[in-house]
DNA sequence: TAACCATATGACCATATAGTAATACAATTA
DNA sequence: TAATTGTATTACTATATGGTCATATGGTTA
């Protein structure tokens, strides 16, 4: 299959658009985008491995967790991603999932530590 | 459904893909694209339906043939199609297909006039 | 109006995909 | 090493999707 295209389709699933959404602005964890997003850990680390597979996101794991970042380098290459991270800001859910992380990353306690 | 990831999705097909990225270049009917790609009519139709749905796709009626043109004045709103389309134009097989395109349109014959 | 042409549609099939639940695995701590 | 914590994987289900084939539809020509 064309790699072009499955990246493409990476970002045609309203789910794992919203992960990567928030993954766009900032390295997190799976139990992070389990608390935000209201998604099972395993859904969440089953749209990892495909983005993973694809070079857009990188993991990378800290004690028990694991942490999920936006490989920049490579998605540089490709434009459209970052026009299409873009216009994912100016509507929803993708607006609120942004403001639900900002107040849980305010949150003491939370597993996820720098970034 | 978000219609944002719905246009996203239309791209991640290869065979709707290679559709679009020529329909990016020309005005064409069912027919033209039915040779220059070798996809059966009724799929041609069925994708275009969906395209058309979402506003990507306009068609137009003339005699016998359906002509189907990027809907340049929408799509525009949309700078990570543009993009895409760019990413397209530099890999298999949308490169031979746009060939494949300009030989078809020399030949005397075709059904497809204007464009 | 009957034959014709190109396209659209509906029935059908095979496959791909997202999601869940249970469990396996890896790292950490007691 | 046993219990704990977070993540990955597997088996499974339901649904979505692309494709084909046969046929219907709409416009055209004889």
């Amino acid at each position: 299959m064309i790699k072009l295209i499955e990246i493409v389709k990476l970002f045609s699933d309203e789910t794992r658009a919203r992960i990567l959404f928030l993954l766009w602005h900032r390295k997190l964890c799976n139990c992070d985008l389990e608390s935000v997003l209201n998604i099972t850990q395993s859904n969440i680390s089953k749209h990892m491995k495909k983005a993973e597979l694809l070079n857009v996101v990188k993991k990378t794991k800290d004690s028990y967790w694991t942490y999920y970042c936006i490989n920049k380098r490579f998605v540089k290459k490709y434009r459209f991603i970052e026009e299409i991270i873009e216009e994912f800001s100016n509507i929803e859910p993708f607006k609120s999932d942004l403001l639900k992380l900002k107040e849980y990353l305010k949150k003491p306690g939370r597993c996820s530590s720098g970034g």
